[in-house]
DNA sequence: CCTACCGATCGGTAGG
DNA sequence: CCTACCGATCGGTAGG
């Protein structure tokens, strides 16, 4: 028989069954990951796995948490040093290039949010929900940075925040097209030029 | 016992398959749409959907064909009478608004291409060959055309096609999120202004 | 954390 | 096109 292990045990296995249904996640989607994938590969028992979720939803759910922590690490630490405005806004974004092209090894089947987006935006339940609910931070997150770009005078007054926001993330949409299963090495290169052409001083305002 | 049914019913349960095959791949995904689902919807015995592709691998293909059926006389169809160039793009975009925005019956869990090109970009195999080779074609359509919208002067010199199509392909794919997974009824506006920008005579070109 | 098990469903086949 | 079936795997539970 296995003992009851300690706390910190518990912890540290629950870590590591969240980084590896990350990984699968990443390629086979929330649904496509499975109980049994996790115990084989982490050489547990379906029982071992569950014990520390109670549901595949709740498993599904702290997945997601653990790549939502890896996103923040990987994009919104490393621009929290740059001065406000669009220095910032431009330090995110060059982090966000970063993270879908080395993450590699965290997502080995590329950004976990849009895969986990188009998988549940057709259904509802509460793992949707968290999907939309990180969706919608991310975006007030950005807008907030280009709204301030605005006030600094590095971004046109009358910029549409929202706007901006929205083809950003359609760049990046593309981008994680372009690698994953385009495969295109141009790919980062071309998200760089629309930056260009967005996050410019010169940007022509969308109007309304 | 049930007869053996002649070709043109043979056909004609085949066009049913494939029909319901599309409207649920597009909420559940290729690998999420199953045979006893299937056979359920329709009515029919598991074995008797398998007849008509042999496995699910090819059953996946067929719907893929399918929904590029549906895609061609959506987007393509609508824009083919519009002059060449500028003219033609734009028609060729505001038909794909359309798609997305309006082809609920058909993709209930919105655009099958983008659900299956998310689903099968960390995968071998011919489902995720034929989902990237359709995605290629559709980019050197798009390209062509903003090739001949320059050629025409319609849009700047030196406007480097790929770049343009990258962006438009985001932009897409930010609308059927933001359609699909925020439900944001803004955002066909937002891409129309995002297209004025991209494709306007007076659009930077994109430096190399 | 394990073994041992549950009913349901998966893709697919045999045979008609 | 059907019934009847196959082994594998699914999420989850009982009990320790």
């Amino acid at each position: 028989m296995s003992p009851r292990k300690s706390a910190a045990e518990a912890r540290s296995t629950r870590r590591r069954i969240i980084d590896r249904g990350i990984a699968i996640a990443s390629v086979e989607g929330l649904e496509g990951l499975t109980i049994g994938r996790l115990a084989t590969d982490l050489g547990m028992s379906k029982a071992g796995i569950l014990g520390h979720f109670g549901t595949k939803e709740t498993l599904q759910l702290a997945v997601l948490e653990g790549a939502s922590a890896v996103f923040v690490h990987s994009v919104w630490h490393p621009a929290e040093d740059a001065p406000p405005g669009l220095p910032r806004l431009r330090a995110l974004c060059e982090a966000w290039i970063g993270y879908l092209e080395h993450e590699r090894a965290v997502f080995p089947g590329g950004c976990l949010f849009t895969t986990a987006s188009v998988e549940f935006d057709a259904r509802g339940g509460r793992v949707r929900d968290a999907v939309a609910r990180l969706s919608r931070v991310w975006r007030r997150r950005l807008a907030a940075e280009v709204r301030q770009a605005v006030a600094a005078g590095d971004l046109p007054a009358g910029t549409d925040p929202e706007q901006v926001t929205y083809e950003l993330v359609g760049c990046y949409l593309a981008l994680n097209q372009e690698l994953q299963l385009l495969a295109d090495p141009e790919a980062p290169a071309r998200t760089r030029r629309a930056l260009d052409r967005l996050l410019a001083p010169d940007a022509p305002v969308h109007p309304r």
